[in-house]
RNA sequence: CGGGGCGUAGCGCAGCUUGGCUAGCGCACCUGCCUUGGGAGCAGGGGGUCGGAGGUUCGAAUCCUCUCGCCCCGACCA
């Protein structure tokens, strides 16, 4: 491919709007461009990137057994009726109607169109097991749609869909999606976690999500570098360094106007986790008293599991339920139900004396009052390993694949059934596995760049080597070029020739930005001595290597890195 | 949806507070000359509904009202 024939529109300076490092790099390298909020175009560069992220997940799913297909985008609502999504997702799901009035919708995901051909196609448990996939659009409204590519209302998702007759049977797909999954994520050249995750909306038996570190993750994962242990912060569990144990007699101390931990933990001079945090919160209408470490966070989403939804009380609930304000109140003597973190389980604490501007201290669970215990702890940086109690580590990840464990959600919903061994109806046992290769892509940039531009892994690279000569008015230059970029095209390489009427300094800068791995520099001094140059993007390090052997080692180093 | 910020040429910005010549600068773009190892130089040139609508005024990029769009933080993320 000639560099002056294809679209693409680097930058000297970048749109302020790009905060993200890969959505810099990839306006100023001219792999994208925007035309609303969360809709990206992709220019050429940027598909050929595309195209081979979506030719290694083709490979590796075809690889499983797993069958190829391809979806509609717009749906009839009454599938979506049908499962109770129409009703559970509000404006995330972009509704229309079609000119008879019909109710439709744009697929957000599509358990539920492949359940519906699920439904009438499978009958028997011999059609069991069936794993079809698709790399196909999908459409969500996002809230906020952020950081270029990584966050879009419209993007191009791989998933593939289970069909079990029995839960041995996901269990088993389940595990061949996982180890697919790695190897796509190997082959693409990127860092990554599988760490355990929160079923959410899904519904289902269990979830991991896959992970790459990056400072433009939207999500927080934490990791015990001793056993292994890594988790979303979603549902991760963690302990806490043990308190050293005061004796503390039961007493009444004034705090006089100090409400919050930070206050009262200034005044007594007393630290943080000493503390008992008291939140009242409305769940169903009825009152419930919900205890935390002083140090630590409510992860609303634990407590979610334990109430189902809640609010805050209000200023004039908690009074009337408590008989005191916040800010002093204690979880001795209440009548209504109270839930605590295990974290509290042991020790002696500080907490509200349930009477204005006073507090107690000496404050033993147990003894001085009684709770339910749950995990209700936001895992922090510093906790210990829920499984070996070594100090846990947080890191900042992009989602680039889940995998769900479903169950009869769908199946059940839509009717997907089919006959077993002994002529015994049952709903199809189902798993659900999405990628996303724009964040494939998006997550090989963050990981891999420097001041001056991308450096792609060798799979992903929107082409294999760049030929850039230094001056095409120079023959001998033309000439050398030309036969180089025919030569290794003929052998399947896919080249970019800088063909471009341009100053040396301006191909270099382009050559780096955009991000090829190998560079083939044919300069008029070198040429002279009968060389030509190789360059490796990501080191920067240059060979010279005479024009006969250049051939051999540019093939060498395309297919080493 | 809550909070904050920004819309002036393809990109980056100035001008706005205190209304007033033909709306400016750098880069990019076009023509010519020159140059060819890290975003050259000289000369000439093209490109603007100042996000939109309404209003105030002799006069609006600038002041007022409404509106649309985009970004960031948070909530959300099936």
């Amino acid at each position: 491919m000639f560099f002056s024939k294809m679209l693409i529109p680097t930058m000297r300076e970048v749109p302020s709007e790009a905060e993200a490092v890969s959505h810099k790099l990839m306006l100023r390298a001219g792999y994208v461009r925007q035309l609303a909020s969360g809709l990206y175009i992709y220019l050429p560069l940027a598909w050929r990137v595309m195209t081979r992220i979506n030719k290694i997940l083709r490979e590796e799913m075809d690889a499983t057994g797993a069958q190829e297909v391809s979806m509609p985008i717009l749906h009839p609502a009454e599938v979506w009726q049908k499962t109770g999504r129409w009703y559970e997702i509000k404006d995330e799901m972009f509704r229309l109607k079609d000119r008879t009035e019909r109710d439709m919708c744009l697929g957000m995901t599509h358990e539920e169109i492949m359940t519906w051909l699920a439904s009438r196609e499978i009958k028997s448990y011999r059609d069991l097991p069936q794993v079809w996939y698709q790399i196909q659009t999908k459409l969500r409204d996002e809230a906020r749609p952020k950081s270029g590519i990584l966050r879009t209302r419209e993007f191009i998702m791989k998933d593939s869909y289970s069909f079990d007759a029995d839960y041995e049977g996901l269990d088993k797909n389940y595990q061949i999606q996982a180890d697919a999954y790695h190897r796509i994520f190997n082959r693409c050249g990127l860092t990554f976690y599988q760490v355990e995750s929160d079923t959410g909306m899904m519904g289902g038996a269990g979830a991991h999500e896959f992970m790459a570190p990056s400072p433009a993750g939207e999500d927080d994962i934490v990791i015990c570098k001793s056993c292994g242990y890594i988790a979303n912060v979603e549902v991760a569990h963690s302990l806490s360094k043990p308190l050293k144990e005061i004796p503390w007699e039961y007493e009444e101390v004034s705090t006089p106007n100090k409400r919050t931990i930070k206050e009262v933990s200034g005044f007594l001079k007393i630290d943080s986790p000493y503390f008992i945090k008291s939140l009242l919160v409305i769940a169903s209408e009825v009152p419930v008293l919900v205890l935390i470490r002083g140090d630590q966070e409510l992860h609303e989403k634990k407590l979610t599991k334990v109430l189902g939804n809640f609010r805050p009380a209000t200023k004039d609930e908690i009074v009337s339920y408590l008989g005191v304000e916040a800010g002093f109140i204690g979880p001795m003597g209440h009548k209504i139900r109270i839930v605590a973190d295990e974290l509290l389980k042991e020790g002696t604490y500080v907490t509200g004396a349930n009477k204005i501007d006073y507090h107690i201290k000496g404050v033993k669970p147990g003894t001085h009052f009684n709770a339910e215990w749950y995990d209700l702890h936001v895992a922090k940086e510093g906790d210990l390993c829920p499984k070996c109690n070594t100090s846990l580590i947080m890191d900042k990840v992009i989602e680039i694949g889940n995998i769900f464990k479903l169950g009869t959600k769908y199946s059940s919903a839509l009717n997907a059934v089919f006959l077993d061994k002994n002529g015994q109806e049952k709903p199809i046992i189902m798993g659900s596995y999405g990628i996303g290769p724009a964040r494939i892509a998006a997550a090989a940039i963050e990981q891999n760049n420097d001041k001056d531009g991308i450096i792609w892994p060798r799979s992903i690279a929107p082409f294999d080597v760049e030929i850039i000569p230094l001056n095409l008015n120079d023959s001998r230059t033309k000439e050398i070029a030309e036969s180089l970029y025919k030569e290794l095209v003929q052998r399947k390489v896919e080249v970019l020739f800088d063909d471009r009427d341009e100053r040396p300094g301006v191909k270099f800068k382009d050559a780096d930005l955009i991000g090829i791995p190998v560079h083939v520099v044919l300069g008029e001094k070198s040429l002279k001595e009968n060389n030509i140059e190789l360059k490796t993007r990501r080191t920067k390090e240059s060979r010279k290597i005479s024009v006969e052997n250049a051939l051999n080692e540019i093939l060498k180093m395309v297919r080493e890195e």
